[in-house]
RNA sequence: GGCCCCGUGGUGUAGCUGGCCUAACACGCCACCCUGUCAAGGUGGAGAUCGGCGGUUCGAAUCCGCUCGGGGUCGCCA
């Protein structure tokens, strides 16, 4: 392989194919670094050599595919190139075959060479050549063979489930599938294979796991695509030790494996409640400090309109120390962080700064002696220091300063390199609100066992119970999510009751699950982990799209293959569907058309 | 559905307080020169009307509106 070749090969009579990296053309002598996914080689061309190898040096151009054989040889003395692993060899070439040529390239295929992503996208094949795409491309595979070597050492089989399986109305939006044998009938692509892999453990498959892609047709982000891929894994007659014994093994490991990142175990385990207390995060980073702290005490009594406002009606305020945030000015707050507050849901961002022992910014004086010395006190603030605040319902003033404080994070690098903070985060509560309704949803899913303290509250105060479900969470990015379940028909009925599902509607819905646990279910739990994201968390990447071969665009297309594409209305009739309107969507690169 | 950023030759950028832009630079491409380079070098050349549409103006890549596309994000993601 071309970066494989070194001193030792020195006398070695060698054949490397590979794509033209470079070429200088000096006229008579000519170099070509020879690239494939192990690196370059120098290839030299010597017309004294080889005549008719040095006229396809002259004539060939970047990115043509060469077959090449010559003898490895040691660089002249002053013309080693340290900055490579082959750099103190060459090639010289005798004989040469164009296996491939290649047009002007669309983009260059260095990682130095930036290319738009709608560009990259477009040519995937050519960005795929890219060492970066190569690297993690290659890390992503070791990480998936680690998991499954760790997996099938720890007792678990891989099964596959269907990926055609009925549609339910609960959580995302499911990906159809018409049926063509059942005319106005559909499948629906899985959001995850939860239900499946309960009835595996019912049919006493006790160490369940599998590599699975997973469809939710829902908006696209850095971290989210509506096709990805989880390490789904399930266990019976086990509780939460198992479970997280389990995971901290396989992730730890594989990450040891594929990345090279020693990650130790066990992780911290966090109640929810105090991660958003600390953190204003259910996906807190705790890779620093700087934590919210709660000072509604301080103002119970204030005469701060704002403030005294957000406590009377129930809620609280919530307060972040900014160190060395005195050089933080007006506009910065008043812009850039407000807005990062009142993304999430904050009405303002109060703040002030401390200088030469008092506090400047307008709503010091509003503020009085006492409440500026508690402050000063329960948050250690120093000169040079800034204070934000945010009050109001206590939720959306935590999340909105805890966005605050990974903004601040990164304005003041806050955040330590190369560190990988993997934690749990428990206790979830077991039923959310919907804001605008009122009606009571999972935030889990309904088959999650309620906190054992919890159960009597299920009926009375439903959105007070704890689940025994958790998240894993590693430098502010959720990695997945998981439960032990209720197999209980009793207690599953008392679930589906507050939820508002009617003993048919829950029958129609799930029957065959409940079916399935009349008939000696297992306790069991397990969890479901975004292989994407913990790729791209181990090769340091932004976004899921760098780990994954071939991605959608945020508005869920893919530029190379022009797909989605309008379908045919023969196709529609095979399956008994006709279109009540055609939506044209796109304009230049599509060509569909109003109908 | 909301908010924010971006869209200039094949690629990446500059220009964008309107007229010296008949659009500049680098890489790539084409031709020629060059036997030790490695972001090789030299000489010459082709290539964009500035995402699209509309408007303001005597005049727009530069201002405004709409639209398309890319990215980030809130909602959404049991």
């Amino acid at each position: 392989m071309c970066g494989t070749v070194t001193a030792g090969d020195e006398g070695q009579r060698l054949t490397v194919a590979g794509w033209v990296n470079h070429r200088r053309d000096h006229g008579g002598l000519t170099f070509i670094d020879l690239r494939d996914h192990t690196g370059v080689v120098q290839l030299v061309f010597n017309p004294a050599t080889s005549p008719a190898a040095h006229e396809i040096a002259e004539r060939c151009r970047l990115e043509w595919v060469l077959k090449v054989d010559g003898l490895v040889g040691r660089r002249p003395p002053g013309s080693e190139n340290p900055n490579l692993p082959t750099g103190e060899v060459e090639l010289t070439v005798e004989g040469c075959e164009v296996l491939g040529q290649a047009e002007a390239m669309p983009m260059g295929v260095s990682d130095e060479l930036a290319a738009d992503e709608r560009v990259r996208l477009q040519y995937r094949y050519l960005d795929l050549r890219r060492p970066r795409m190569q690297r993690n491309l290659r890390a992503r595979h070791r990480f998936i063979k680690s998991l499954r070597d760790v997996a099938d050492e720890l007792g678990f089989i891989e099964i596959e489930t269907p990926t055609m399986i009925p549609s339910t109305p609960e959580g995302a939006r499911d990906f159809i599938v018409p049926s063509r044998m059942w005319p106005g009938h559909v499948w629906a692509l899985p959001q995850s294979p939860q239900i499946y892999k309960q009835l595996c453990m019912v049919g006493g498959l006790d160490r369940y796991f599998q590599i699975a892609r997973c469809w939710r047709d829902e908006d696209l982000r850095a971290d989210r695509q509506f096709e990805f891929t989880q390490l789904d894994l399930e266990m019976s007659f086990v509780e939460e030790d198992e479970v997280f014994l389990v995971l901290e093994e396989m992730i730890s490991r594989a990450f040891a494996t594929a990345f090279d990142i020693p990650v130790s175990t066990p992780w911290p385990r966090l109640p929810f409640s105090e991660a958003m207390r600390r953190f204003g995060s259910d996906k807190p980073d705790t890779r620093f400090g700087h934590e919210l702290e709660d000072v509604s005490d301080i103002f119970r009594a204030s005469s701060f309109r704002v403030f005294r406002g957000a406590l009377d009606q129930g809620g609280s305020v919530q307060a972040l120390r900014v160190q060395a945030g005195a050089e933080l000015t007006r506009g910065e707050l008043e812009g850039e962080w407000l807005q990062v507050a009142r993304t999430y849901g904050a009405v303002g961002l109060a703040y002030m700064w401390r200088r030469s022992g008092v506090y400047e910014g307008a709503i010091a004086k509003f503020l009085s002696e006492e409440e500026q010395e508690a402050l000063t006190a329960r948050l250690g603030l120093q000169d040079g220091d800034c204070v934000c605040f945010t009050a109001g319902r206590t939720q959306v003033a935590q999340t909105s300063l805890g966005a605050v404080r990974l903004h601040a994070a990164r304005r003041f690098g806050w955040i330590p390199p190369k560190r990988f903070d993997f934690l749990w985060v428990t206790e979830f509560p077991l039923f959310e609100a919907d804001p605008a309704t009122g009606r009571i949803g999972s935030v889990h899913h309904p088959f999650t066992q309620p906190h054992p303290d919890d159960w009597d509250l299920v009926r009375t105060e439903p959105t007070a119970v704890r689940s025994r479900s958790y998240d894993i969470v590693c430098n502010g990015v959720e990695l997945g999510s998981g439960s032990l379940r209720i197999t209980n028909p009793a207690q599953q009925a008392l679930i589906f009751e507050a939820l508002g599902l009617s003993a048919e509607e829950a029958q129609r819905k799930f029957g065959f699950l409940m079916s399935a646990f009349r008939y000696g279910p297992p306790p069991h739990g397990g969890f479901a982990a975004g292989v994407d994201r913990m790729v791209m968390l181990g090769v340091g990447e932004s976004t899921i799209r760098e780990v994954i071969a071939f991605p959608k665009t945020q508005s869920g297309a893919d530029p190379m293959t022009g797909s989605p594409t309008p379908v045919a209305p023969e196709q529609l009739a095979e399956v008994g569907l006709r279109l009540a309107k055609v939506l044209e969507r796109g304009g230049t690169d599509h060509d569909g058309r109003e109908g």
